[in-house]
DNA sequence: GGTTCCGTTTGATCCACGTCAAAGCGGGAA
DNA sequence: TTCCCGCTTTGACGTGGATCAAACGGAACC
């Protein structure tokens, strides 16, 4: 009863603090207690707005903190000398933006909100410095990292060994099963990036990936309108993962 | 002078602890002081040798440690449900090894000995738990983790953006630069991997590196006779690498 | 020295995707 | 409503790299 009674008005701390989303994935699947919420609650006071097309930071940028998205949508991106750009990665509500710039005390990758977002900040020096006391964050903030790496192989895979239409599959797939997890639909949802955005992330040019989108629409796979995806058969896409024996 | 003298018994007791090479990455460029060393060098008790061909750790096992890598040359690489391989790194002495480990408990990738090799076991539960007295060591194993992030979105530019010939280019660079780091010759080296490893890792064919090693030659930029590799000029290696314009 | 085995090179052909071009569509502004 | 503009779709064609095939070369073993 007094158990159920603090989780409640935990829950509502948190709902004021970080809304449900943010800092669940770094911080609230370690089991906290009580202070030790708050203590990360005080840590990650700023809110930072940030319009449709804007930078969060950009390449070059001094490393400060890393952002926890509450509400919106990023792309991240690399440029290099020769003016080529990959897109790195998509994040949505809850994952955790700056990684990159741990390393160099530099961002190395633009990240850029594909909808009006907002996110939280969380200065790294405080962050290294609570997790110095408490052992539950420290860790939960490695496996956030760990985490990033284990994507970046699953892209490297897609990257190196995929074909056009397996690629989008995979993407579809993924971000199906993201939109899922955060209570929305699976089967239908609204991309915030283009053709060409997607096709950077995919390795593949906006013809290509719109071909593509078409090849699975004719397959009765999804149902697409411009930037609305149904999926229709996910079964039929997971298959379309395979590749067909030639 | 007495400074010099601790200085120098300190590199003496490094030597035997873990050569010259596997932990400097870690720990050592953050400037700990001799009592922290010691503590550090505790924990790295445990050597392994691997021999060649033989896996450091396979996807599948429980994670427990961290690996430096002493001696040696070690590849990793993800297999998917279809059987299909991708090669997502090759790492020399001084590297780490066993990130993908953290974030589920359990290693996601293969980590293969190219030749015979020998690596520092660093519990990693005990590795927090020092980092979390020894604030130097915290944030270098932050760093290193993000110094994978941001390698691996270099890859997935090279592999999203580049074409054979430029990839190839890019890794003769990388791999000379890491060797020139770690003082042999920048122009001259012999690869411990196959053509066919190069070829996953680059989201090639074997036969498309084997052509673009002869291109090379035939242009001058190197010499090739099998795996061992001269460069003879690295300034045209490095123009390869923009895309030609035609 | 000869044989075997595995990795490498090289050639001929094929095809998935890129490139170039043009038309279609939807949303915002006037 | 109409125009405009950026994104998307679709078609025709070209090409870089995959595929298939065969020969070559070095190292280990007999």
């Amino acid at each position: 009863m007094d158990k159920s009674v603090r989780e409640t008005s935990l829950a509502g701390r948190l709902k004021t603090a970080c809304a449900q989303c943010s800092l669940r994935e770094l911080c609230l699947p370690v089991g906290l207690n009580q202070d030790e919420v708050a203590r990360l609650d005080r840590l990650v006071g700023a809110r930072r707005k940030v319009l449709r097309q804007q930078p969060l930071y950009r390449a070059g940028d001094p490393f400060e903190a890393l952002y926890a998205i509450r509400v919106g949508f990023f792309k991240t991106d690399v440029l290099n000398e020769d003016g080529r750009n990959q897109v790195t990665g998509f994040q949505m509500a809850g994952e955790i933006l700056g990684m990159d710039g741990i390393s160099s005390e530099m961002h190395s990758c633009n990240a850029i909100a594909l909808e009006d977002s907002e996110v939280c900040v969380i200065p790294f020096d405080q962050l290294e410095s609570l997790g110095r006391d408490i052992g539950a964050l420290q860790h939960n903030l490695h496996q956030v990292l760990s985490r990033e790496i284990v994507r970046d192989h699953g892209v490297m895979m897609l990257l190196g060994t995929m074909r056009a239409e397996e690629r989008l599959a995979a993407f579809l797939l993924n971000i199906s099963q993201r939109f899922t997890v955060r209570g929305f639909s699976h089967a239908e949802f609204h991309l915030r990036m283009t053709r060409e955005e997607i096709g950077s992330y995919l390795g593949l040019k906006l013809e290509t990936v719109s071909r593509a989108f078409s090849k699975f629409q004719d397959e009765k796979l999804i149902s697409v309108q411009q930037r609305r995806i149904r999926i229709l058969d996910s079964a039929g896409l997971k298959k379309a993962l395979e590749r067909r024996s030639g």
